[in-house]
DNA sequence: GGGTTTTGGGG
């Protein structure tokens, strides 16, 4: 009758693993748990990445942050959107957030994909993919959130003490009281909260500060987009543990397993010089060198604009402008960090990708 | 809530402080004193292609995108029209299929563009250029400018249901013969032909096989409330028995009811979607209703069937209403548990009122012992008592109790009782089967055994009529659907 | 223009 069907997309298998296995990010496939490629669809003010399908966004351990820092000195994490990033060490986390505020989440839950070690791909371009869209609005996964909701709700309910009104007692008038409202759980707030799962505590860097350490204080647009933290991601002891077994997991492997690639179509699985349809498009009209002068018309995004300050940008207008400033500079594949200020690349060429 | 004149076209948001309104430049052209007409409209087959002088034209609707954003200054509405001189193409082989004009609009902000919600609304631009894209005649204004727009709704008379661009709307006297004109025109238009040619959506069964976007021409056969923010939208079309799933945004489509037959300006073949079938929408998707006596959507809906409740199928996946609601009831407005048991301390409007219809799903049923679901009733007393160790079935009435929850109530640690009490008979066919005895009518009480299951399953859901009386609400005239 | 923003559950 029903085909088994694969589920194609690697984030949505996970997550929806994740939610079937009551929060348990232990109880996972350990077959799931390989590092992932991902395509950094923007890095700024969110960190989404994506396998081809959704993007969710990817919170960093400041450990995560540290290694990248000092492995990959000349690349800046906010600049990686449009890179290919490889995930080495990560895993999965439920937290109770306000889903009206954390569009990476839904029913007041969030899954959230915590990076412990991950690596740019510098030179890696992947295949176009579908448009990726938000993990959190996709049908299927919504109804599993409904339903992990719905059997913390249900036991609840059942353990509840509620009474049959007798018949006499409706048929008498009730001086304009309504009737009927029966509290579950034993949740102080009004909000239901008894949940059986353990909250994750991983304690993470806000992409603001990673932005800020990068550029500046002030560099622009520094949003501090941290969905408004109703309980500070606190590092506890848990949290570590997790974090550890996760990365003693993924200590071993090294052969690189490229968990997306496998679910990506055979048609356009990726291909490592095949240029994205797209980004080649992008990367032409802005590497357009008018072939006179050494630093010769790269035009200044923005256009008529005439931009002067990075202040009132829109995001796209300073993404572009970031690309174009580093192109300018030459060399630098992705921004460097302004604190560090050793353009080296003496060559000073109009940009290529640089070689990683 | 009264179905008078459909409203044709959502009345545009009110203007947000942020960036300045369109610059109001419609005044007319430096009309001569005494002239009497402005405004001369061409016939979007006669329009000039060469003058490169701005036109003036009114056109029928036929598919438009919704009004999307595409970068930080600019938004654009694009859309096909008809009128006499330009709706149809002969194709050889093929048949004849739809032909068109394409308008593309382009404003600023977002709220100068028009949101288009029914096929055959009629379209007046003003000061567009015509040129010829892909061998397609297509209007370019630029609203942002000093071009201008004014949708008038299909239904009605006169120009009093426009929405328009900028705050200098003009309508002339002369102007009243072209849009009755060109209303009557569609009207026959839309019922004597498709409007939308078979080359301009797909079949839902070819759906999957799709590379890219694609249209839809299909029936709404349930709208479900699947959160707060969105409806899930069963759509059917005939074309295949599978029921195609969509997640339309209730603010962005609030006119989608069920039974209507619409378009679907662009949606994606979901390949993640493993357990049922979903279409995707972009932020450019538009859902237009397609006029219920067109000759389209009778079509469709003569097509499209209803999906017959299948016990089978209920199974977690998929929500499933589980009940039927009289149809007496067709018009009685929904409220939500937030209104019946919250709202209600302070809302007058509802306090006013008894009888509502609701949705919700079953967290707990009472007694726990379906046997005990019915009692004999003493009327004199008001007693009930239970059947247990007795013969016969004397005065039995159903004294049941559901804790149930909604959407609206879906993050708070409530649970609500709503009763199927049936001793003055409200709720009494909801099971399908008379209160009896059920330690001694093993039959009935299997039945009910199923569908105390079957209610309390992840993604059941109860479509109810229910009463207040004495501060309880009764369920009535609501009854399982199998 | 048959398209891809952020307002990041109208855009």
């Amino acid at each position: 009758m029903s085909k088994p069907a694969a589920q194609q997309s690697a984030f949505k298998q996970l997550f929806t693993e994740m939610l079937t296995q009551g929060g348990d990010f232990s109880k996972v496939n350990k077959d799931l748990k390989r590092p992932l490629k991902t395509y950094v669809k923007e890095s700024y003010p969110f960190f989404l990445v994506t396998d081809g399908y959704f993007f969710v966004q990817a919170y960093f351990t400041k450990e995560a942050v540290a290694e990248f820092r000092s492995k990959f000195n000349n690349v800046n994490i906010t600049d990686l959107h449009d890179r290919v990033i490889v995930l080495n060490s990560w895993s999965l986390e439920i937290r109770k957030v306000n889903s009206a505020e954390t569009f990476t989440s839904y029913g007041n839950l969030e899954i959230r994909l915590i990076v412990n070690s991950f690596k740019p791909n510098l030179n890696e371009r992947l295949n176009p993919t579908r448009y990726p869209i938000n993990l959190f609005r996709d049908d299927e996964l919504k109804t599993q959130i409904q339903q992990f909701r719905w059997n913390a709700i249900n036991a609840a309910a059942g353990k509840a003490k509620s009474e049959i009104p007798d018949l006499a007692r409706v048929q008498t008038a009730s001086k304009g009281k309504v009737e009927g409202i029966v509290k579950i759980g034993s949740s102080k707030g009004d909000d239901f909260a008894e949940f059986s799962f353990k909250e994750g505590t991983t304690a993470t860097l806000s992409l603001k500060d990673i932005f800020v350490q990068e550029k500046g204080k002030d560099a622009s647009p520094a949003k501090d987009t941290t969905a408004v933290p109703k309980v500070k991601g606190g590092a506890k002891g848990k949290g570590k543990a997790a974090q550890k077994s996760a990365e003693k997991k993924a200590a071993g492997v090294s052969k690189s397993a490229e968990k997306v690639l496998k679910y990506t179509p055979s048609k356009s699985v990726a291909k490592k010089e095949t240029p994205q349809k797209g980004a080649a498009g992008k990367q032409s009209a802005k590497k357009s060198v008018g072939g006179k002068k050494a630093t010769p018309a790269m035009p200044s995004p923005g256009g008529k604009k005439s931009i002067k300050t990075t202040d009132q940008m829109s995001m796209n207008q300073f993404k572009k402008y970031l690309d174009w400033h580093e192109a300018k500079k030459g060399g630098k594949t992705i921004g460097k960090r302004s604190t560090t200020g050793k353009a080296s690349t003496a060559s000073g060429k109009a940009s290529k990708r640089s070689k990683k | 809530m009264s179905s008078t004149a459909p409203a044709a076209v959502a009345a545009p948001k009110k203007a947000r402080a942020a960036k300045k309104a369109t610059p109001s430049k419609d005044a007319a052209p430096k009309a001569k004193r005494g002239e009497s007409q402005r405004y001369k409209y061409s016939e979007l087959n006669k329009a000039s292609l060469t003058s490169g002088e701005a036109q003036h034209i009114y056109g029928v609707i036929i598919d438009a995108t919704f009004p999307y954003k595409t970068n930080q200054d600019r938004y654009i509405c694009s859309l096909k029209i008809v009128d006499p001189s330009l709706y149809i193409k002969s194709q050889k082989g093929t048949g004849d299929s739809s032909d068109f004009a394409t308008v593309v609009l382009y404003a600023k902000r977002f709220e100068d563009l028009p949101i288009i919600t029914r096929l055959g609304d009629i379209i007046r631009v003003h000061r567009a250029t015509l040129r010829l894209y892909n061998g397609q005649r297509q209007f370019n204004a630029n609203i942002f400018y000093n071009s201008s727009w004014a949708v008038f709704p299909q239904e009605g008379a006169g120009h009093g249901g426009a929405s328009h661009s900028g705050k200098n709307y003009s309508f002339e006297k002369s102007e009243d013969a072209t849009l009755a004109n060109i209303r009557k025109w569609a009207q026959g238009y839309f019922q004597q032909y498709n409007v939308v040619s078979s080359d301009l959506y797909v079949p839902l069964a070819k759906a999957a096989g799709q590379k890219s976007d694609f249209d839809v021409v299909a029936k709404v056969n349930q709208v479900f409330e699947l959160d707060e923010y969105t409806n899930e939208l069963r759509l059917r079309d005939g074309s295949g028995a599978q029921t195609w799933n969509v997640l339309a945004l209730k603010l962005k489509f609030p006119n989608v009811h069920a039974g209507d037959v619409v378009r679907i300006r662009s949606a994606t073949y979901d390949e993640t979607s493993t357990q049922k079938k979903v279409l995707l929408l972009s932020h450019y998707s538009n859902i237009l209703t397609v006029p219920a006596n067109s000759k389209l959507a009778k079509e469709v809906k003569a097509k499209a069937g209803d999906e017959k409740l299948d016990k089978a199928a209920i199974n977690g996946v998929n929500a499933t209403v589980l009940t039927e609601v009289d149809k007496k009831h067709a018009g009685l407005p929904v409220h939500s548990l937030l209104d019946l048991f919250h709202n209600i301390e302070t809302d007058k409007e509802i306090q006013s009122k008894d009888t509502f219809r609701t949705q919700f799903y079953v967290t707990k049923i009472e007694s726990a012992d379906v046997k005990e679901w019915t009692k004999s009733y003493d009327k004199k007393t008001k007693k009930g008592a239970s059947f247990k160790g007795q013969k016969g079935n004397a005065n039995a009435i159903y004294q049941v109790q559901f804790l149930v929850k909604d959407v609206s109530t879906q993050f708070n640690s409530n649970t609500y009782k709503v009763l199927l009490y049936t001793h003055d008979g409200l709720g009494a066919n909801f099971f399908n089967t008379p209160a009896d005895n059920l330690y001694t009518n093993d039959k009935a009480a299997k039945k009910l055994q199923e569908y105390s299951g079957l209610l309390t399953k992840f993604n059941s859901w109860v479509d109810a009529v229910v009463e207040r009386r004495n501060g309880f609400y009764f369920i009535k005239d609501t009854k399982i659907a199998f």
